[in-house]
RNA sequence: GGGCGUAUAGCUCAGCCGGGAGAGCACAUGCCUUACAAGCAUGGGGUCACAGGUUCAAGCCCUGUUACGCCCACCA
């Protein structure tokens, strides 16, 4: 038989041709179709600055695990797959690349020819991510592939910005923002990084206007003096009751500046005594707006101090503020020094120290917004999987501040304002206005700024299936079935997908929010560039295969929670994938080239065949419910018991000597449910391998493939059906592995073939043994095995047609007493030991039962099934140990 | 300052609805048994972080403690 699998697994042989033949057969495509329901996931794109590291192939992973499984289902499956045009970050790449191999910045480039360049940078990375992808076994409908600056994404954030313009939702205006001095930009707060970092309170004095002593405020900042306006204090704190109204004189710059009550400074923090610098502080702004204060910039947008800073103009701000201290020291003015760590806020990209500046930019009004957001979590319109990060979720949307989307980058979405070339006003449109609405003026230039990154990410559920146009793909996929994606962009991405979803389409645009953690290295450390110990997905497909890896990286994981990487792990994903692979080959093997075997009648079906059918089908309808619970990692690991143990280490064994027999029909019966429920087995684990459970499904049967067959179903009344016959093999296996624990215990050889008598007293595992006796026989080496009933000849070995053998070793298996001759085994010393180490066993189990069993509350108030369960046990437990108590005495001199 | 997570075998981690703890790796012993040595069989190994509480019954629920970690936050 020349048609069968090869020896040694070895998934580079076959798992690119298996990706391609899916991927040209289709089967990744969807299209609406009314008579099925549909699933859709949207993939979380990528971003192109890189390559995928662990975290994406988890990511993608669990997508593609609920697609196939879905897919199998019979559910119309989308998995909608792209990228992300990631603004900031890849800005900031390519313009590194471009310093390192041009050597120029990206101003001396120009806005076109460096946008040149990350176009062609978007054509390598955007093609690398998606070879990855494909490398990964990802089933995604290419067709469909999108990227977040595209045609069609772009006019819908057009559509959006102008949408929310028009609602009034989306405003300009000169506000404190975050700034990154090194990007050029402006940040939201949600790409502002907090980091304690060890600076210091100076504790400076600002003498009165009129001579007096003044005041001594705290700051942080005391390069920011120039921008001082006041100082604040509380109006009911009487240390400065009587210098309210007064003014006092910023040391060494000499300006007077007045002295003024406000609820902001808190009494029992530094003197209570603040210096207001609306310019460049958050909270000094509020109060500057409060009073009616003027704002003082002296701090540029490269971090350089202005004019203002009268002769440290023009010096960077920390350098100025050790100068600063300095001078103020020698002045005298400086009255202490006390060294802090304070939260300071860093640029998410390149970590520079975000410097708050006044600026006119554009902000999305987020209280409207964000109330329906979050009332969709609270009445459970959305979940998050674990819950817990439901309230990450809420926590942003409650504190939400308004959204500054304007980005002074060239690499996004251009704002779709325009500003009119005669009197300045912005037009917010779809296209370049002609005429000035304001003045008349017809002509215009479009802002030159960006939108913030996130901006189009908010809109990617119903952007990429046709949004604004009325699809039908929109009306039937939208909306989405889970969003799938790690918990550390729930605030960048899946806050804003919901609310932008809610207001767009007036449905939020996901039930379900599966989130994963981080893959960690072997040690537990974040895989990171600097620590440069990030392991590349595609060299662990190279070398384990794309199934191990998916193996390892769900079946480690519990949703939420980071994970580790390790080769051993992979390596027995892979072992894994081999035994699979050989108990294929072992199938096939048998099949003698026949495409399909007929379906026997269900009377020649043996024990071991309706146990196997039965288990096969009830661990499925378990594995489903796990896997609609999104319990992946549970899931996985019922199916691998159920290949490993149920079906190699035990089903293939009992089956053996019908396949080697002479009788046909079983021949035929048992390589019938062989390949019944390894086809079972391979719908199972399809979503998980696809490749491996593919490529044995195609030596299986002819015609379909797997990806595309269907998901097992579960027959309710198979198990009532095969109840006895699964009872008799699972007595088998108990029997097989006491006397294979007998032969190891006593270091008996396994050549050496016992004879064991099994007592009981049951009729029915009487007859069960003699159901599965020749597999006793055959598994355990057993020469002969007998049962003898007690009651027949009172246990005393005299009966009529066994007897128990006086010198043995014993053992209790499911109730069933058995012995194996020590002449067998010769060995007594190990049976007493064996013996005496099952007497303590059985002693501390009648102890801990008799204990439970006389306590009248647990029999009162336990369900009567427990307490009878328990008194079962203790009888059993009770008779076990009046029976070892006998076998030890018998051999106590031997 | 607020919120959250984790703590279970030597290591990495599961543990569903509360009913005396499991896997993989590692370890020990014996096996080249014609599907598989990337294997088979058998075994050793746990005060479920600590202290209380609820319950007939707690790894699981409640309170507190400790250790490690994460997230949020405009305290000069």
């Amino acid at each position: 038989m020349a048609r069968n699998l090869e020896k040694t697994y070895d998934p580079s042989a076959f798992e690119s041709r298996i990706y391609r033949d899916w991927e040209e057969s289709g089967c990744f495509h969807a299209e609406p179709d009314d008579k099925r329901k549909p699933f859709a996931i949207v993939m979380p794109p990528p971003n192109i600055t890189g390559r995928l590291h662990m975290g994406h192939a988890l990511d993608q992973t669990l997508q593609d695990v609920l697609t196939r499984w879905k897919r199998l289902q019979g559910y119309c499956t989308l998995w909608l797959p792209g990228t992300d045009h990631a603004s900031i970050a890849t800005e900031v790449k390519v313009a590194d690349e471009t310093l390192a191999t041009e050597g120029k910045t990206k101003e001396e480039l120009g806005r076109e020819a460096f946008l040149d360049r990350v176009w062609t940078w978007k054509k390598l990375y955007g093609d690398g991510i998606t070879e990855q992808q494909r490398r990964l076994g990802n089933s995604c409908d290419w067709a469909r592939e999108r990227f977040t600056m595209d045609e069609g994404c772009n006019k819908a954030v057009v559509e959006f910005f102008v949408r929310l313009h028009e609602k009034g939702l989306i405003y300009r205006g000169n506000r404190l923002i975050n700034w990154c001095p090194t990007c050029g930009t402006s940040l939201s707060d949600a790409e502002v990084e907090h980091e304690d970092i060890s600076g210091a309170y100076w504790y400076v004095r600002y003498p009165a206007a009129d001579g007096g002593a003044g005041l001594v405020v705290a700051t942080s900042r005391p390069e920011t003096m120039f921008g001082d306006v006041a100082v604040a204090v509380r109006a009911d704190d009487a240390r400065y009751g009587d210098m309210i109204g007064k003014c006092v004189i910023l040391p060494c710059v000499g300006r007077e500046i007045p002295v003024i009550a406000d609820p902001y400074p808190d009494p029992a923090k530094g003197t209570g005594a603040v210096k207001i610098t609306p310019a460049h502080d958050p909270n000094d702004y509020e109060v500057g707006v409060r009073h009616g204060l003027p704002k003082i910039v002296c701090i540029d947008f490269d971090a350089r101090m202005t004019a203002e800073a009268g002769q440290y103009a023009g010096m960077d701000r920390f350098a100025c503020r050790e100068a600063w201290v300095k001078t103020l020291d020698e002045s005298g003015y400086l009255v202490k020094t006390e060294n802090i760590v304070s939260p300071t806020g860093k640029c998410y990209r390149c970590g520079t120290v975000v410097e708050p500046m006044l600026s006119d930019q554009w902000f999305v009004r987020m209280e409207a917004l964000a109330k329906p957001a979050a009332e969709a979590a609270k009445d459970g319109r959305l979940i998050h999987v674990p819950d817990r990060f439901g309230k990450v979720y809420l926590h942003w949307l409650e504190d939400i501040r308004d959204w500054c989307v304007s980005r002074q980058l060239w690499w996004g979405h251009r704002i779709p304002a325009y500003y009119c070339e005669s009197c300045g006003e912005p037009v917010v449109a779809r296209e370049k206005p002609t005429v000035c609405p304001v003045c008349g003026g017809g002509a215009f230039r479009q802002d030159e700024d960006v939108l913030d990154t996130w901006f189009s990410s908010a809109l990617w559920p119903f952007s990429t299936l046709g949004w604004p146009e009325q699809t039908r793909d929109l009306s039937y996929f939208y909306p989405t079935s889970v969003l799938v994606t790690g918990y550390d962009i729930i605030f960048f991405w899946v806050v804003r997908m919901a609310f932008s979803g809610l207001e767009c389409m007036g449905e939020i645009p996901f039930g379900h929010v599966l989130v994963h953690g981080l893959v960690r290295d072997s040690l537990g450390r974040k895989m990171s560039k600097s620590l440069n110990n990030g392991v590349d997905p595609l060299q662990v497909i190279d070398a384990y295969g794309a199934d191990a890896l998916r193996f390892m990286l769900i079946s480690g994981s519990s949703p939420g929670n980071d994970m580790r990487y390790s080769d051993d792990k992979v390596e027995s994903a892979r072992n894994f994938a081999n035994k699979l692979w050989n108990a294929a080959r072992f199938v096939i093997m048998n099949l003698d080239g026949e495409a399909e075997i007929p379906q026997p009648d269900e009377s020649v079906l043996r024990p071991e065949d309706r146990w196997v059918l039965s288990k096969v089908n009830e661990t499925a309808a378990e594995i489903t419910r796990n896997m609609e619970k999104f319990e992946l990692s549970l899931a996985l690991q019922k199916i691998y018991e159920l290949i490993r143990e149920t079906y190699c280490d035990w089903y293939i064994e009992l089956v053996k000597e019908r396949l080697y027999g002479t009788d046909e029909t079983q021949r035929g019966a048992a390589r019938y449910v062989l390949v019944s429920a390894l086809s079972d087995l391979l719908r199972l684990l399809h979503p998980y391998m696809p490749f491996i459970t593919e490529e044995i499904w195609g030596y299986l049967h002819t015609g379909g493939k797997l990806i595309s067959d269907r998901w097992p179903a579960y027959d309710g009344e198979l198990r009532a059906r095969y109840a006895e016959a699964s009872a008799q093999i699972e007595l088998g296996m108990e029997i097989i592995r006491s006397v294979r624990n007998i032969r190891a215990e006593a270091e008996a050889p396994p050549t050496r073939r016992l004879t064991v008598t099994a007592v009981t007293a049951d009729p029915q595992k009487a007859t069960a043994i003699a159901a599965v006796s020749a597999h006793i026989r055959r598994l355990a080496n057993v020469a002969a095995i007998v049962s003898v009933d007690p009651g027949a000849d009172g246990g005393k070995g005299d009966g009529t047609s066994a007897r128990i053998p006086e010198d043995a070793a014993s053992a209790l298996a499911a109730g069933v007493e058995l012995y194996v001759p020590l002449d067998d085994l010769l060995d007594y010393r190990a049976e007493r030991e064996r013996l005496a180490k099952e007497q303590t066993k059985l002693k501390g189990e009648i102890d801990r039962l008799g204990v439970k069993l006389s306590n009248g509350k647990f029999l009162s108030k336990a369900p009567e099934a427990v307490v009878l369960a328990e008194r079962e046990k203790l009888a059993k437990a009770e008779d076990g140990y009046a029976k070892v108590l006998a076998r030890a005495e018998a051999i106590r001199d031997k």
